[in-house]
Parts: C-alpha cells; structure tokens; sequence
DNA sequence: CCGTATCCCCTCCGATACTG
DNA sequence: CAGTATCGGAGGGGATACGG
C-alpha cells in the first residue's frame, strides 16, 4: 500500500483502516447503501428499511458517517419533527469503489466453500 | 448496488457483505497488506510484521482469508516445519480495489474531527 | 516453528423503556 | 417522529500455556 515502514497499532496503520474500522462495522454498508437509493430519507423509514436494527445502533452507525463526512443531516424544526439523512459527495465516490468491490466478487464467485485444507498445498 | 429487491438480513443481503464482514475484522487488511509486499511470507514472520497479534487470532484470519480464496498456504514437510502465506490472483486484484479506497481516503482526508452537531444544518 | 486450547475481559449490538 | 438511557447476552480478540 503505502511506503510507510513502520507498522505498530493497527489502528492508525494507515488512514484506510480508520475508515474500514467504521465501514466494517454491522449495517453501516447497508446504511450506504439505503440512503443511495432514495437520495434522502428519514430516520424511521430507515429503520423500517433496514428491519432488524435497532434504534440504538442506527443513531450510532449514523452519527459515525456523519462524523466521517459521508452523511448529511437536516433538521426541520418541525412538530412533530423531521431529520433527513443523505449522502455526501465523498460517500458517493466511496460507492463507485463499492461497486467495483461487488463487480470483484461476482467475478470471483465460487459454486460454494471449500475446506481450506482441502486446497492448501503441501510440498513433496 | 445489485438489483436485489429484498433485503432481509443483515449477513447475506448482497455478496459484498459477506467478504465485507472477513475484511472488516480487525486485522484482515493488515495482513493483506503486509502479504502484499513479501509475496510470500512465514507465520512467525508474519507474527512479527504486525506486532501485537496473537497466534490464535491470525492463525484465525488466515484460515478465514484462506476460505474467502484470497491466501494460499504451502506446507513444508520439514524439520522444524515450514509454512509459506500468499497472496492469490484474486486477493491482488483486490488490492488494486483496497488502493482506490486509500487513494479516496486521502483525497477527503479532512483537517482535522469535525463535531458532528457542528456541521448539521438546521432548516431555517 | 507452527499452530491449538483455554480463559477472560471487553466491546458490540439487540431489547426495552423513556423523553423532547 | 427522532432519538437517548440502561441493561444484558454473545462473541471478538488478547494472554498464556501447551502440543506436533
């Protein structure tokens, strides 16, 4: 990856891993993924759309993306009230490499899982 | 992403999440990146290069790199014994993949954490 | 040298209940 | 509607010890 020689904590090893320490987390993908499918959309239809998260964690995947700059929030000071989460544009050239992530593993789709000592090679 | 209409649960929605959730484990990345630069690489080698994981985990994260097709392992029947990681074709294609993202993460990199509530926008 | 077995902590995340 | 507070179970991953 980088020239960078030295590596300690896995945490700042390079700047990708920070931002894999968020994406990698459960539902934050599929967050990326509802939210570019509507362009803009609410907190509990989120929720809905996502079936299984819980309110708890989808404020917290979502203040992370914001933290992160990939999501956009807007409150209306509405009553009752109204919050819009969407996209920024970082997020949406994060989706061109995701897509290309998804095109990867189509590609290398097996017929199913193989026993990894099946296939590991012993010399002779 | 893919055109699946139905989303149900969270593990097995598209493909891409499955690999997502063995890349997004701690430590994955790392040892992909460090096998990339070696091209091959021993286990207590391998140990030593990232410095703080333990035998159980990475002995752990190869089996699972090895099930995804992205390691290959080569034992040597010697005395003491000798195992050989590799990269396989398809973990180098991904790599390609794992360097757009650094290179987007360094073209967002931010100055510095911004305070989430700081940059929502409020609807006037 | 190359791992597995065990223990144990600690974080993640789901459930529930409650506020503005 | 849009969250926060709190609790509790499950599992990831570190430390250590041991085996082939």
């Amino acid at each position: 990856m980088s020239a960078t020689p030295t590596d300690a904590k896995p945490g700042s090893t390079c700047a990708v891993i920070d931002i894999w320490e968020v994406l990698g987390k459960r539902w934050s993908l599929l967050i990326i993924k509802n939210l570019s499918t509507k362009e803009t959309i609410r907190f509990n239809e989120l929720k809905r759309a996502l079936a299984g998260i819980s309110s708890t964690v989808l404020s917290e995947r979502l203040l992370e993306l914001e933290r992160e700059g990939l999501v956009t929030k807007k409150i209306y000071p509405e009553v009752p009230p109204r919050v819009e989460y969407s996209l920024t544009a970082q997020a949406k050239e994060l989706e061109v490499i995701i897509k290309e992530l998804a095109h990867w593993v189509a590609r290398w789709k097996r017929p199913q899982s193989v026993a990894p000592s099946a296939e590991t090679k012993k010399e002779e």
